[in-house]
RNA sequence: GCUCACAUAGCUCAGUAGGUAGAGCGUUCCCUUGGUAAGGGAGAGGUCAUCGGUUCAAUUCCGAUUGUGAGCACCA
């Protein structure tokens, strides 16, 4: 077993963080994922994660030396000062300088918690990407306004030059000090190491009168802390151990680097990543709202957004079609018994708006007639279509593309703006197909993915191959119960993803239910990884809906089926645009592609014949019609980020010119008005990333 | 769902030691007809999230609810 972190506290922590990695394109909020680290590890290093519940809980990281190259989640070519903030979270190597900075900071940070809050007890401390956290169960309230205080004492703390001592004691001692301590949740943790996993000793540190279980490794005294290069950060609650059914402890973030320089540009650069949050731009920039009445996680997208949405739906739907889909159109909602047949209910309902119950009054009283549901995903409706007629072999691969609105009460705390939302627009296909064929579909999906993000100029995500788990105890509740299929679907995976010699990480424990999949993990401009989008593998489910087609045998089989969504859901793939583009999108997606802008009203006329143009090529253009001076104007559209403002003027209406100034470019250019036209429907129609002057 | 914080005009925010509120931007109207990141003036706009409690009096204090944020848990 790995030890990593602060010892073994840090290995379990390590550990929560390590299984917490996200799954379906619905998508996982995981902070600060250690994959990267994990990654970065030896090749070949094998993990196994001994999780607990639901069980998912184990992730085992299957190290290669590919894999290994594909997990850097920023290789990205782009280098904005963003960036610069994503990069600073590479966590450093635990025997580094920084780590035990953080490590001993984090001490640091209970001794002084501790000063002011008598009988507090603690959880893990470790250091993370960008600094340390410390979970406590607290004698008095936390707030943010009480960090003042608590940095004061802990440079207080460091400037009393304190030593780290270590002390290594055989377990019946060290437990009987934990029990001293009054640690229950030391405690818990120290017997669980020395029972399950057979650990003899438990090493400790002291440093001044702080004394901790703790593996280390530390700096020789506090005076090796910077006293300015650490910032407390926020106070949230955690569960103790990751677990739900634990107690929620009080968790301090803080920020932690080599020197004062790196922690501010740190907090520069947060700050600005806060500002190309896609909540912040999607309200700025008129793209979407969420409004009170409607409910939460059901945002309206504006007109703005609308156009960006189109543009999306149109580039999917020239990508399907070259591939070979055909586009169906099927309810919103179904009966539910639909969802029972297919294995979702009961298991899912909880994720489900309840059901819309029709109630029939009759003689005996009121009778339920029917129930129906909204869908939360489009594969039973696309099996029904599949359904409505006979198959033959011949009919295979069938490929079934619908943008369909799916909707999923999602908990009430993981909604946020449109990465996590209760009604969303999926990107949905379902290929069916036989099993000869599932490598070569795969294989397509794979291209079709490329493809799409290469156009959208997403560079920076990794794959995940999903596997099920066969060690978890649970699985029978958790994955369909085929080990055979399980394991000869997850081969032609792996092997058609080997083949192709493209980069992934393996996610054990991370499969749908009826099959592997892989995913598509993207991070967020706050640094969290998301996934976009998915590939999933379904043995399970057309078999339980009866779904079959006649093969050249003349005998009935089941089809296979894939699910993906490349371009993944309306609401979380342009979360991730605006925050990639901060705002400011290629002309092809820009909700608004031309604003002409004229010198004055006089030359409103020779503006309008312009816009009423370029809107016959259907070119998104609108005249700015105001009495406001140019400068206003051309603030105005720099302000809304529009890339092409055409400035018109006297000059511009002798000669039949307009004068260009493109989106972050302060020089200009004039030229025919045609010239003009040319470029900017050639720039839309080859969806060109750069419109270059 | 859980912990903590927050909720004042369309937006960003100030304010009230308890006596029903302000700024900038935006918006509307007027003047300005202006050549590249804010021309000038006037006006409109708020049951201070909702409900309840304390009080002579609540936007302000307390509680609940709803919503939002940071996390945690969840995420087919």
């Amino acid at each position: 077993m790995e030890r990593s972190g602060i010892g073994w506290l840090g290995d379990r922590v390590d550990r929560h963080e390590e299984r917490r990695a996200p799954c379906s394109w619905a998508g996982t909020q995981t902070h600060d994922p250690t994959q990267q680290r994990k990654g970065a590890r030896g090749a070949g290093s094998q993990l196994h994660q001994h999780g607990k519940r639901n069980g998912v809980l184990r992730e085992r990281r299957h190290t290669s030396v590919r894999a290994r190259q594909s997990i850097p989640r920023r290789c990205l070519n782009r280098r904005t000062q963003v960036e610069a903030f994503e990069h600073q979270g590479s966590e450093p190597e635990s025997d580094s300088r920084l780590y035990r900075v953080r490590h001993s900071l984090a001490h640091v940070l209970a001794q002084a918690v501790l000063e002011t809050r008598k009988g507090s007890t603690l959880g893990f401390g470790p250091p993370i990407k960008d600094g340390f956290y410390y979970d406590f169960v607290l004698s008095a309230p936390v707030t943010e306004e009480d960090f003042p205080d608590l940095e004061r004492r802990m440079r207080r703390i460091i400037k009393k030059g304190q030593r780290f001592y270590r002390e290594d004691l055989p377990r019946e001692e060290a437990l009987a000090r934990i029990d001293d301590m009054g640690e229950p949740y030391k405690r818990e943790y120290a017997s669980e190491l020395c029972e399950k996993h057979g650990i003899h000793t438990l090493s400790f540190y002291r440093n001044g009168p702080f004394l901790d279980m703790c593996e280390g490794p530390h700096v020789e005294t506090t005076r090796d802390i910077p006293r300015d290069a650490f910032k407390l950060r926020s106070v949230a609650g955690a569960y103790w151990r990751g677990d739900s059914e634990n107690v929620m402890m009080t968790r301090i973030y803080a920020w932690a680097f080599e020197d004062k320089e790196t922690l501010d540009a740190h907090v520069t650069a947060h700050a600005e990543a806060q500002a190309r949050d896609h909540k912040r731009l999607g309200r700025q920039l008129d793209i979407y709202a969420i409004d009170q009445d409607v409910g939460p996680g059901l945002p309206l997208w504006l007109p703005n957004g609308t156009a960006i949405r189109d543009e999306l739906e149109k580039l999917a739907r020239e990508l399907e079609f070259k591939a070979g889909y055909q586009r169906v159109s099927t309810p919103h909602i179904a009966r539910q018994s639909l969802y029972f047949k297919t294995g979702h209910l009961p298991y899912y309902a909880g994720d489900m708006y309840p059901a819309m119950e029709i109630v029939e009054n009759g003689d005996g009283g009121e009778k339920l007639k029917d129930s129906y549901v909204l869908k939360p995903m489009n594969c039973p409706h696309h099996h029904a279509v599949y359904a409505a007629r006979p198959r033959s072999y011949r009919d295979l691969p069938l490929r079934l593309a619908e943008y369909g609105e799916v909707y999923r009460l999602e908990a009430s705390g993981a909604v946020s703006g449109l990465l996590r939302v209760r009604s969303m627009c999926m990107n949905d296909a379902h290929i069916y197909c036989t099993e000869d064929q599932i490598a070569d579909e795969f294989r397509a999906v794979m291209e079709l993915y490329a493809d799409a993000y290469r156009i959208l100029g997403l560079d920076n995500y990794y794959l995940r191959l999903s596997r099920s788990d066969p060690e978890d105890p649970k699985r029978k509740e958790k994955y369909v119960d085929n080990p055979e299929a399980w394991v000869r679907c997850e081969a032609i995976i792996q092997d058609m993803l080997d083949s192709i010699g493209i980069e992934y990480v393996e996610g054990i424990g991370e499969a749908a239910f009826y099959g592997p999949k892989i995913d598509v993990q993207l991070n967020t401009v706050t640094g969290r990884d998301e996934s976009v989008s998915t590939v999933q593998l379904d043995f399970a489910v057309p078999g339980r809906l009866g779904l079959k087609y006649i093969g050249s045998d003349g005998l009935e089989h089941m089809p296979y089926c894939i699910h993906r969504a490349p371009l993944s859901t309306h609401e979380r793939l342009v979360a991730f645009l605006i925050e990639h583009y901060g705002g400011a999108f290629p002309t092809w997606l820009a909700p608004i592609q031309v604003r002409v802008v004229t010198v004055s009203e006089k030359f409103d006329v020779y503006g309008r014949e312009i816009v009423e143009r370029l809107r016959g090529r259907f070119v998104r253009a609108e005249l700015a019609s105001s009495t406001d001076t140019v400068s206003k104007k051309v603030r105005q559209g720099t302000v809304e980020k529009i890339p092409n403002l055409l400035v018109v003027g006297e000059r511009e209406q002798e000669q039949g010119t307009v004068t260009l100034r493109r989106y972050g470019h302060r020089q200009q250019v004039s030229m025919p008005y045609d010239e003009f036209q040319d470029r900017v429907v050639r720039s839309i129609r080859e969806r060109s990333r750069e419109f270059v002057l």
